[in-house]
DNA sequence: ATAGATGCAAAATGTTTGCAAGTAA
DNA sequence: TTACTTGCAAACATTTTGCATCTAT
């Protein structure tokens, strides 16, 4: 469960401080060698920062992810979810809100397929798409 | 961290029993409504089978995820992953190892695009494509 | 009869947060 | 000076697991 209150309306953007904690964890997130767990990061930023907290890698982590800079892989919020539709379709999140709607697949081809030529070395057996964006309601409760 | 041994090889895969529990979170799952976290599985499954335990849903919706009944939505292993990585691309993950490679995005069209006629409602703003498959290295230590 | 499943509770994982102290701007 | 940040620790949330008991086959 565990529903976050997520009205976002109206709340000023704070300034950011470009901190040694802010920059390194940057850094590391630039490397070549990505896909980083926040644990994996707190590992790597702790060879420069012995004494960072992972805390701070977290709220770091977020922070870059609202301003762009890096995405979080594992999609979606907290909880891991499940879908038991039987049909070929994708997802739409949305980001205010955190709703999950279908997409229906025909819009893209064969992905699988394409994905055949893009990936060597392996197997393929499936792939999921996830889209994000604003959703209609969350469109019209916006202020500005 | 916490890297599971994930060594499926000669593992003789177990007789499967339809038990109630079972039959009845398969039902929830294939309900219209679906995008469900474990825990809205057990409140519903709860008002058939009171007593049943959480153990109970997440070892069942694992079991329905291995044999391709439905599939888990937020991607990945356990713990989320971030990417810092500049260009556009997407990911492949191995099924048996857990590791995430690169795809590159130029197979597929531009998907904002085909997205913004598949939905509806929704202001587009990014997208997230992850394969699964077998890599190469865990394709070789497969027995059969 | 017996391999598999369940319920329960405890443990393990992963993430968030309150607060006093520290620091960039 | 003053918001924003940090480290620390505790609180939360989610998922996994050991074990005795139960049950589909």
């Amino acid at each position: 469960m565990s529903k976050k209150s997520q009205d976002n309306s109206a709340v000023k953007t704070p300034q950011s401080r470009m901190t040694k904690q802010r920059r390194i964890i940057l850094e590391q997130m630039q490397t070549p060698n990505r896909h980083l767990t926040a644990d994996e990061v707190y590992l790597r930023v702790r060879e420069r920062i012995p004494n960072i907290s992972m805390g701070t890698v977290y709220r770091n982590l977020e922070l870059l992810v609202q301003s762009g800079k890096i995405k979080r892989l594992s999609m979606g919020g907290g909880a891991k979810q499940y879908d038991g539709g039987a049909h070929r379709h994708y997802h739409v999140r949305c980001v205010e809100c955190g709703r999950v709607s279908d997409v229906s697949a025909g819009a893209f081809g064969d992905m699988n397929v394409a994905a055949a030529v893009g990936v060597e070395g392996f197997d393929i057996i499936d792939h999921e798409l996830e889209f994000t964006g604003v959703c209609s309601k969350c469109q019209s409760s916006k202020p500005v």
